[in-house]
RNA sequence: GGUGCGUUAGUUCAGCUGGUUAGAAUACAUGCCUGUCACGCAUGGGGUCACGGGUUCGAGUCCCGUACGCACCGCCA
């Protein structure tokens, strides 16, 4: 036996017990005489102590060990004379009677607490040091409490969790594939699931009704904080629902994890379904942050040819958003803000700003080209008040203006304290078009995929006017944070050809590439529609952090490596010969 | 593919306008200390200033390139 109890556990009502307990050497404090070793393991801490004057051999053992020795100890448990409030066992501590050295440890690269001195690269080289921190540690166990109220959640709803492969068919429309080359099957390749969007359908056309997957998802895309190459899934699809059932079934599945895993309650009222056009109209983004308002207004009457400001004059966009008591910004804060929609990731030309004063008069950076009487218009028109400061994007292109607007509306509610971590504002984001035109492509690509269902009463205008068709889709959208998406799908081998054609795909290409899903609808499919869930992002947003990387065991760096293991790595001249791969070589 | 920031002790960082022997904190080691819990005190070891080139009497410091890291844009149906 190597322990019987934890380093958790131990309380008042313990005293008095013998216990064996082994875990890591966190701490060792050596007094003269005593020797104290706060003792961890993955349930907490628990101060062990060592006497000269009682066992002057085993105080001496005990002053032998370091950082992160492996131990196992046994004593009896007792009544401190000095609690320690800061921890759950705080009120005992062990006094050992026997020491057992169970692994001797090398100093660890950096400290093993919570406020490591480790840098990122660091931990993530030596994560399995890493994540024996609590603070690591605990968003692992959150991930695992959600993943396990999903399941409780959606096994109650009638859902089936039903695993698909990971080696499938490589699809290029979407994102970049990761292709595996097929031994058996020389110069052939399978590809990893972008996500198992085709295989959920035709789990759907087997009857399945109700299926649900906490899957690994594959895109060989540039990552960032919140984009990993390889990324965590909730795959959900149904049969015999339309757009109102999901979206009220996974409104309850969202309120039920923040009650169970957050301990947040999101209330009963249903969540805002705002469309598409009126989230990139009132907010310039399609996920838009609603812990706050500050909404945009649009000031093109007000301020296009009113005065002699040329910029305005030339715009095809302004809009403005209302800073709350902010008139005060001096002169540095406002060219900060300047100088930040200046930048290159922001790409605005300038910023116009207007403070309103106490008697509600307008002083702004554009005073000499027009009169008191229009900037009162457009105060009145942004209803500021007085001690407001109004910010005002403009520019020649109307959808980038509004996304410049945007960033502008998120750094001041960051600003302002307005973006709090504990507070959590969803909403659904609906009604997305059906298609997007790609310059690079020359071509109409799909928004969300081209297995989405259009709006019944737009598929006449995929005829005449395919850019206008909205799409039974939506998101599901967390304080400025796409946690989900999905669409009602297409079931009509029709309707899907159709599609596929307005995408600019040939009949051969969309048989070879989606013929088993077309196929398989001319066999009985029922009408079906899901969403997916993106796991990391969820525990992300629930632990506060700024990072999907802190709630993966073992994520990958900004290049796609792991640093851990050192991959990818090259592979051996034999094992490309056996793949047929020959030529593959590296520096090729 | 692009932009910005960074790389100095085991670790996290400071190092000014280029100028003597490159510092701090922490970690580590040794010693003292019988109630600590971020223990305290004293002492000590520890540096190819990422790499390559350039400017200069002289480069951690300035310039160019490369590598690596982070953030972002493009990309992510």
């Amino acid at each position: 036996m190597y322990r019987n109890k934890t380093c958790g556990e131990l309380r008042l009502k313990d005293v008095g017990t013998q216990v064996v307990l082994a875990g890591w050497v966190q701490r060792i404090r050596k007094m003269g005489g005593m020797t104290f070793i706060d003792l961890r393991d993955r349930y907490g801490i628990t101060q062990l102590v060592f006497n000269e004057e009682a066992n002057a051999s085993l105080c001496q053992e005990a002053n032998k060990l370091g950082r992160e020795y492996v131990i196992q100890v046994t004593g009896e448990v007792n009544e401190r004379y000095n609690k320690n409030a800061n921890l759950p066992t705080g009120d005992v501590e062990i006094i050992v009677s026997e020491l057992r050295l169970l692994n001797a440890s090398q100093t660890p690269p950096f400290t093993i607490e919570n406020n490591t001195d480790g840098g990122d690269d660091l931990r993530m080289k030596y994560r399995y040091l890493d994540l024996r921190r609590e603070c690591v540690r605990a968003n692992l166990e959150l991930r695992h409490k959600f993943c396990m109220e999903v399941r409780r959640f959606l096994d109650s709803k009638g859902f089936l969790e039903i695993e698909t492969p990971v080696l499938v068919g490589s699809t290029p429309e979407g994102a970049r594939d990761f292709v595996v080359p097929s031994r058996m099957n020389p110069g052939q390749f399978y590809a990893l699931p972008q996500s198992p969007q085709t295989l959920k359908q035709l789990l759907m056309v087997a009857g399945m009704d109700r299926y649900f997957q906490i899957v690994k998802c594959f895109r060989d895309e540039d990552l960032r904080a919140d984009r990993q190459p390889e990324f965590t899934q909730i795959d959900c699809e149904m049969s015999f629902v339309e757009q109102n059932d999901i979206l009220c079934l996974f409104e309850e599945m969202a309120k039920h994890l923040f009650k169970t895993v957050r301990g947040y309650d999101l209330g009963e009222a249903p969540f805002l379904r705002l469309p598409w056009s009126e989230a990139m109209r009132r907010f310039g983004s399609d996920k838009p942050d609603m812990r706050f308002g500050m909404e945009f207004v649009e000031l093109m009457d007000v301020l296009k040819g009113t005065g002699s400001f040329a910029v305005f004059n030339e715009a095809e966009y302004i809009g403005g958003i209302c800073a709350k008591g902010c008139a005060h910004y001096s002169r540095k804060q406002l060219d900060e803000l300047t100088n930040f929609v200046k930048t290159p990731q922001i790409g605005a030309k300038g910023l116009v700003y207007a403070r309103v004063g106490e008697g509600g008069e307008v002083k702004s950076s554009v005073d000499k080209f027009y009169t008191q009487d229009v900037l009162e218009k457009m105060r009145d028109q942004m209803q500021a008040e007085a001690g407001d400061l109004i910010l005002i994007i403009s520019g020649p292109d109307a959808m980038k203006a509004r996304k410049q607007l945007c960033e502008l509306r998120l750094l001041m509610g960051e600003r302002l304290g307005l973006r709090d971590k504990n507070k959590f504002a969803l909403l659904w984001v609906v009604d997305f078009p059906m298609f997007e035109w790609s310059d690079e492509e020359q071509r109409l690509m799909a928004m969300h995929h081209p297995f989405t269902a259009p709006k019944p009463e737009d598929v006449p205008l995929l005829d005449t006017d395919p850019a206008k068709v909205c799409a039974n889709a939506y998101d599901m959208v967390c304080n400025g944070v796409e946690v989900g998406g999905g669409s009602i799908r297409i079931h009509d081998s029709v309707l899907q050809s159709k599609i596929f054609k307005v995408l600019g795909f040939t009949e051969e290409r969309a048989q070879k590439q989606f013929g088993f899903l077309m196929n398989a609808f001319k066999y009985g499919a029922p009408p079906h529609g899901g969403l997916a869930y993106g796991l990391d992002r969820w525990v992300s947003l629930f632990a506060g952090l700024d990072s999907i990387r802190d709630c993966i065991a073992f994520p990958k760096n900004n290049s796609g490596r792991d640093v851990m293991l050192d991959a990818p790595s090259t592979l051996e001249p034999g094992q490309l010969e056996e793949l047929c791969l020959k030529t593959v070589l590296p520096g090729k």
